[in-house]
DNA sequence: TCAATATCTAAACGTTTGTTTAGTTATTTT
DNA sequence: AAAATAACTAAACAAACGTTTAGATATTGA
C-alpha cells in the first residue's frame, strides 16, 4: 500500500461547516475552506470531489450536531412547551463559542430558495416540512385546538423561526430571549 | 453639444432595482444588468460609476417607490392598528406584478449584515432602527402601556418583519396573511 | 530495502467577475 | 455642411472563482 491521509474527513468537514454556516455557500470560497481545513485542494476534490460536494458533507456534519437536540424534541410530550425549549435550545447553539450564525439549514433554505440546484432545494424544503409535521404532532397535544388552528400556528412557528434565524445574526441573545417569549405568548 | 443620452437614468436603475430586489446584491452580474437596463456597460459605468454605484441609486429608487407607504404609516393615528396595515402594505407590494421577492432593504439589511462595507451596513442599520423607532410611536399610542413592554413589543414586531420578508419569498400571500393576524394577536 | 502507490505541493486551467480602453457612430451647434 | 463632442459598440483587462493536471514526496507491504 501508500501513504494514509494526513487529516481526518469527520474533522476537516466539521470545520467546513463551521465556514458555510457563518458565510453561506457563495460567499465561502476554496480558499477560504483550504486555509480552513488546512488542506490542500487536491485533497478536498479527491476526498469530496468539488465545493458542491463538501457543502453537502457540510450540511450532513450539521444535522449530526443538531440530532440530539432534535431527538430531544421529538420525543418531548409537554406540546408547545416542547416548541419553546426546541427554539431555546436553537438559539444556545447558534451563540456557543461566542459566534452569531443564524441556523444553517435555515439560511440554507433561504439561499437556496430561488436557485436551480434542486438537490440542496428539495432537502432544505424537505427539512421545513418536517419541522412544521412536528410542530403540528407537539400542537395537536392541546385536544381543544381544532385543525384549521393547528395549522395556522405551524405555519406561524415556521415563519418565526426564520425571524430567529435572521435574529441571531444581528441580535443580542437577550434580545432573543424576549422574541421567543412572546412568540410563544399567543400560541 | 454632441448626442444626447439615449436612456433616462431614473428608468434603467428601476430596471436594475427590480433585479437586486429579485437577487440581492452579489447574485446580480453586470451582464444581467445590461440586459435589463437594455444599455452598454460602458454607459451603466458613465453614468453611475461602479456596480455599488448602480446598487446605491437602486436603493434610493426603492425607498421612493415604498416612500408613500411610509408617509401613511408615519401620519396614521390608530397605533397598532396602523402597524398591521404597514405590514400588510409591504406585503403587497412584494406580491405585485406576481413576483414574490421580499422586502429590498430587508433582505439587503441581512446579506450585507456580516459585510465590510459599511456604508450600505449603517444605511440598513439606520433604516432597521427608524424602523422601530416608527412601532414605538405607534405602540406609545397605547398610554397603558409600559416603556419596557413596548421596547420589547417593538423588537418583536422587526423580527417579525425580517420572518415576513423571508416567507413573501417562499409562501403564498394566504400564508402571509395568517402569519400577520397571528402575530399582532399578542401586542 | 525497495518497488508500488496514495497523498502531497504547486502551477495552470477555462470561466466569470467587475472594470477599462480604444475606436466608431450619431447628434448638436456654429 | 462640417467641426466638435458625447454616447455608443466591442474588445480586452486583471483578479477571483471552481477545477484539473503534472510532478514531487512520503509511507506502505513484500
Amino acid at each position: 500500500m501508500a501513504r494514509k491521509k494526513q487529516y481526518i474527513e469527520e474533522e476537516v468537514i466539521d470545520k467546513a461547516m463551521q465556514l458555510f454556516w457563518r458565510n453561506g455557500y457563495e460567499n465561502t470560497s476554496m480558499q477560504m475552506l483550504e486555509k480552513k481545513m488546512n488542506i490542500n485542494k487536491f485533497s478536498i476534490y479527491s476526498s469530496f470531489g468539488s465545493k458542491h460536494g463538501v457543502f453537502l458533507k457540510s450540511l450532513q456534519c450539521y444535522k449530526r450536531k443538531v440530532s440530539a437536540m432534535f431527538e430531544k424534541f421529538k420525543n418531548a410530550t409537554n406540546g408547545v412547551e416542547d416548541i419553546k425549549a426546541f427554539f431555546y435550545d436553537s438559539v444556545d447553539i447558534c451563540y456557543q463559542d461566542g459566534n452569531q450564525k443564524g441556523c444553517l439549514l435555515t439560511s440554507t433554505y433561504h439561499e437556496f430558495s430561488q436557485s436551480e440546484d434542486k438537490l440542496v432545494k428539495n432537502e432544505m424544503e424537505a427539512f421545513m416540512e418536517n419541522l412544521k409535521s412536528l410542530f403540528v404532532n407537539k400542537l395537536r397535544m392541546d385536544v381543544t385546538k381544532d385543525e384549521e388552528t393547528i395549522e395556522k400556528q405551524a405555519n406561524f412557528l415556521l415563519l418565526a423561526k426564520h425571524g430567529l434565524a435572521t435574529a441571531t445574526r444581528v441580535n443580542s441573545q437577550r434580545e432573543i430571549q424576549d422574541y421567543i417569549e412572546m412568540t410563544f405568548n399567543n400560541i
